[in-house]
DNA sequence: TATGAATGAGATTTCATTCAT
DNA sequence: TATGAATGAAATCTCATTCAT
C-alpha cells in the first residue's frame, strides 16, 4: 500500500468522512488489541464498524494504513501526555505519576489501545520509520523525566533506559487482561501501578 | 487440530526424534516471537528448523499444538523456578528477586520465549484451557510470594492481583526489544529490573 | 464447514447470484458423478462453472456444503415425483413405472446426477443426518407403492425393502454409464427399465 | 506406477509374503468400498492389514496397483461363475439365477467387494485397459445368456444390453447397504434378487 | 459513498511415495 | 522384510484487495 505520506490519505474531509474514518480505526484498534494485526482481518474490522469490507478502502489505502494510523493517533496523545507533565514544573515523582497515568488512559480507552501493540514489523518501511520515530520520541520523553529524577537525586541511579521499558512494558500489558466493566477499574488500576512504578525509582 | 490429550502427541520418543520435535519448538518460539502466531508461518517454521514443512506434522497435529507445546513447556519451567524460590526459606523480598530473575532468564533464551507471547485465544478450547490453567496456577505462585510479603509487613499494602500483573507485564514486554549480544546483557537487565520492581514493592 | 441449518447458505439471492449457485451445483454434480466427492477437486468445479476457485467459497461454505445443496436437491425432485405418482390414483404398477422414469429424468440431467452417487459418508454429520433423512424418506415412498401392490395382490409377496432396493441400485447406476448422446436415449432407457423392473414385480 | 506386466509384480512367491499380498488385498477391498478409490488412504489401507504404510510398497507398486488387483482378482472370480453357467445346460433363467447368485457371492464377501466399485477412471491407462476388457468379457458373458434367453423364447423381447446393466448395477450396488450380520442375510438377499430379476427376463 | 461479486496469492494441511536403515 | 523419517505435489480454504455498478 504505503501511498500516504500527507496525513489525511483519501476521502474529503467532511463531517460525515470523518466519522466513518474514526470509527473503522476505533474498530480496528480493538480488532488488532484481540487477535493482533496478522490475526484480525479486514471483515473483522468493516464488521465493527458497521461497513462493507470493500468500503474500508474508500477511507485507507489498506489494512497496513490502518494500523499506521491507530498507531499514529496513540502515539500523539502518548506525545502530548508527556509533553503536558515536562512542562507543569511538578517534582519528578509527580510527572512520572502524570504520565503513567495518562499512559493508561490512552491504552486502556477504546480507540487507542492499538498503541500498546505497537507491532511496527508489519508496517511498509515508510510508514515504519514515521512510527518509529515518533516512538522513539516519546519513549524518551518519558525516559527524560526519569533521568532528570535521578540527576535531581530524588530517584535511585539505575540506567533510564532499562527503567523506562520497564514501566512501559507493565503499562502496556494492561490490556491484555483489563476488561471495561470488570472487577477492576481503570482508575483503581491508575492508582495502583503508579504507586508502585514511582516507588520502585525512588531513592 | 486438538488430537493431542497424552501429552506426548506423536512420533516415537527415538533419541533422533526427540531432537527434531526440540528443534522445531525452538523455531516456532522464535517466529512467534517475531510475528506472533498468526503472522508466523509454518513455512517460516520449517524452514528455521531445516526441515519440509510437510514433516511438520510428522512431529506435530498441526500449528495450534505447536503452540502448545511452546507455551506447555515455558510454563513448566516457569513453574519449577516459581516453587523453587517458594521453598527457599528467603524473606520476600528476596524470593521476589529470585523468580524475577528466574523468569527473564526463560524468556530471553531461545526456546522459551513463547511463553511471553502467551496468545491463548489461539488455541482450540481443550488445549487452552491447559495453558490457562498452568499459567493461572504460575500466576497465582508469584501472587502468594508478594501476598506473604504484604502479610509480613515487609511490603506495602498494596493489591498483590495488580501488583503482579504489573511485575509480570513488565517483564514479558523484554522480549519484545531484548536481542542477545546487544547493548544490554540479560544479567544486567535482571539485575536491573529485580532491583526495580522490588524496590517498587517495599513497605 | 457445517456453518448451514438455514438452507440458503451465503449470498444475497439476487438474480445474477442465483444463477452463478445452480452453474456451480451443476458443475459439481458433473465432477462428483465422474471422480465422486473425493476425487472432484474444487479446482475442477470452479473450471466447470468457469470461475475461480476462490469465488466458489463465496456460494457456498465449501466443499462438503455443495455436496450437501447438490443431494439435497435432487432428493427433492425424487421426492415430488414420488409424491405425485403416490396420489395419481393409478394402479400399483402404473405408478411404480412413473416412478422409475421420473427418477431416471432426475438421475440423468446434468444438475441432478449427484444423487445416485449418495455418498453422505463425506458429509460432517450434521449434514448427513438432513440428506440421510431425507434419501429415507424417499426410499420409504418407494416401498409403500411397492408394498401396496404387494396388499392389493398385483405384485408377487416379496420383501418390499429389498426389492425396492434393487430397483433404486438398478437405476442410480445408469449414470457409470450412460452418457447423453450415445447409442441409447434417455427416454429408450426408461422404457426398458420400466418394463424390465415392473415386470419382476408383479405377481 | 503402472510398472506391471506380468501380474504377479514383485515380491518372492514365499507362502508368507503371499499371505500378506492377500491381507493388503482384502484391506484394500474394504476401505476402496467403504469410501472409493481416492476417498481411502494408504495409511488406511496399512491400518487394516496391519502394516506400515511404506510396507505396502514392497508388495505394490502403488495405490493403483493395488486397485488393480482387487479389481482383476474379484472379475476372475465372476468370469468363473459366468462360465460355469454357460455350461450347465440349464434352462436359461436357471443359468442367470445362478450367476445372479454366484455374483452376489463375490460381492459381498470381503475380500471381493471392490469389483463392485469398478472405478476405472483411477487407473493408469495400460492397467485400466486391461480391467475394462475383463469387465466387458464378464458383462458380455452374462448379456449372451440373456440374448440366448430372449432367443430361446423363454425371456421378453428387450434389448440384453440395457437389461444385463440393470441387474448388475442391481446387484452391484448391495454393497453400499449390506453389512453382514444385518437384518438380512446374504442368503437371502441373493433369492430375493434371484427371484426378483429373473421374473423380470420373463416372456 | 457504498457494495456484491470476483480473484491471485498464499496459508495450512494431507497424501502417496521414497529412502536409509 | 519392515519401518521411521522425510518430502513434493496438490488439496482445501482464507484473505486482502479490486472493480463494476
Amino acid at each position: 500500500m504505503v501511498r500516504i505520506s500527507n496525513g489525511r490519505s483519501k476521502a474529503s474531509g467532511s463531517r460525515r468522512a470523518e466519522r466513518t474514518r474514526r470509527a473503522i480505526l476505533q474498530a480496528a484498534a480493538a480488532a488488532f488489541r484481540e487477535h493482533g494485526y496478522a490475526g484480525a482481518g479486514m471483515r473483522e474490522i468493516a464488521e465493527k464498524a458497521e461497513l462493507s469490507p470493500a468500503n474500508l478502502y474508500y477511507y485507507f489505502g489498506g489494512k497496513d494504513e490502518i494500523l499506521f494510523y491507530c498507531q499514529d493517533h496513540s502515539l500523539d496523545r502518548l506525545l502530548a501526555a508527556a509533553d503536558e507533565a515536562a512542562v507543569s514544573g511538578e517534582p519528578p515523582a509527580a510527572q512520572i505519576g502524570r504520565v503513567i497515568r495518562a499512559h493508561l488512559r490512552c491504552v486502556l480507552d477504546e480507540l487507542d489501545g492499538a498503541s500498546a501493540h505497537l507491532e511496527v514489523d508489519a508496517l511498509p518501511a515508510p510508514l515504519r520509520r514515521r512510527v518509529v520515530a515518533k516512538r522513539d520520541r516519546y519513549e524518551r520523553a518519558v525516559r527524560a523525566l526519569v533521568a532528570a529524577g535521578v540527576d535531581a537525586g530524588s530517584f535511585a541511579g539505575r540506567d533510564p533506559i532499562l527503567v523506562t521499558r520497564a514501566i512501559l512494558g507493565a503499562l502496556n500489558s494492561t490490556v491484555r487482561w483489563f476488561r471495561p466493566g470488570g472487577a477492576v477499574s481503570a482508575a483503581r488500576l491508575a492508582d495502583e501501578y503508579a504507586d508502585f512504578l514511582v516507588r520502585g525509582l525512588l531513592a
